[in-house]
DNA sequence: TATGAGCGA
């Protein structure tokens, strides 16, 4: 009923609407003929069909097919006629045959689309050394081993004593943390559990999102996301979020990201050190961050 | 140019 009566006018397409306006009466004419091509290559093809009055018409369609040898083609595309054949063609019997299909493989590599994330980004290879496009990428850093970026003594990280212990690089049930209970040593312990229960490890509440120690980096190269962040800062010390804000309409970086730090003074230092550093032939800008508006 | 997502009691 309702329903049947609705998608009833959905059936029909409006492309076949038109032929429905005067009743189609081809069936009344003449079939259509195709006479040769003859030795000249003359193909003839009549039909017939009413024209906008009613009246039969008939149309006669005459074509002629160039021979291949007598065509005129351009000078060049003769003389590729003569060519020996390259490419894959060589190991293959195609005849006169001038193009092969390529099986060849082609990567191509796209500018990130919306909706791909970090794991097409530079993190794949080295990004340090794709950074020096073109570039020679003979300098590698005796400091921090990244090649194609920097010398040693331009080395952001030269002044590093070593990246300060850092929480992860502890077990996590050393002796402040393990909780009371005793657990086999090596056992993951998750943070609301560590110090025996007691939510306070540090001096911060672990059971809360770390949004402490949060680092405003600008001036990115519009490039630059996510892993590349991590990479950069990961030597000061602990990171607990990286973020590159993202134009979600684009899938451009806004230029803008943050970094989080599980230490403050990690992140202090990474101030200290990153800011105005070249990264990607841009200047960075790193500060400490205003809390999230939200 | 420039201070960030989204999950669901």
């Amino acid at each position: 009923m309702a329903v049947e009566s609705a998608m009833q006018p959905s059936k029909v397409r409006w492309g076949e609407l038109e032929e429905d306006d005067g009743e189609d009466l081809d069936f009344l004419l003449p079939p259509k003929q195709v006479i040769g091509p003859d030795e000249n290559g003359i193909k003839k093809v009549v039909e017939y069909k009413f024209n906008d009055e009613g009246n039969k018409v008939k149309i006669i369609t005459t074509t002629r097919i160039r021979k291949l040898a007598n065509a005129r083609l351009s000078k060049r595309a003769v003389e590729r006629r003569s060519w020996p054949k390259f490419g894959d063609a060589v190991h293959e019997d195609v005849g006169s045959r001038l193009t092969m299909v390529s099986t060849e493989e082609i990567l191509l590599e796209r500018p990130r689309a919306p909706g791909t994330k970090q794991e097409e980004s530079k993190v794949a290879g080295d990004p340090l050394a794709q950074m020096g496009k073109g570039g020679a990428v003979l300098m590698v850093c005796r400091t921090c081993g990244k090649k194609g970026d920097h010398w040693t003594s331009r080395c952001p990280y030269k002044d590093l004593a070593q990246p300060s212990e850092s929480i992860n690089d502890r077990p996590p049930s050393s002796e402040a943390t393990a909780p009371a209970t005793g657990a086999t040593k090596g056992a993951y312990v998750p943070p609301s559990m560590r110090g025996g229960g007691a939510e306070r490890v540090g001096g911060t509440d672990m059971r809360r999102r770390n949004e402490e120690n949060s680092v405003r980096v600008t001036n990115l190269s519009e490039d630059t996301r996510e892993p590349d962040l991590l990479e950069l800062f990961r030597p000061f010390g602990n990171v607990s979020r990286v973020y590159v804000a993202v134009d979600q309409k684009t899938g451009m970086s806004r230029g803008f990201g943050f970094v989080n730090f599980v230490n403050r003074e990690d992140a202090e230092r990474a101030i200290n050190k990153l800011n105005g550093y070249g990264y990607d032939n841009l200047i960075l800008r790193v500060e400490w961050a205003a809390p999230r508006s939200n």
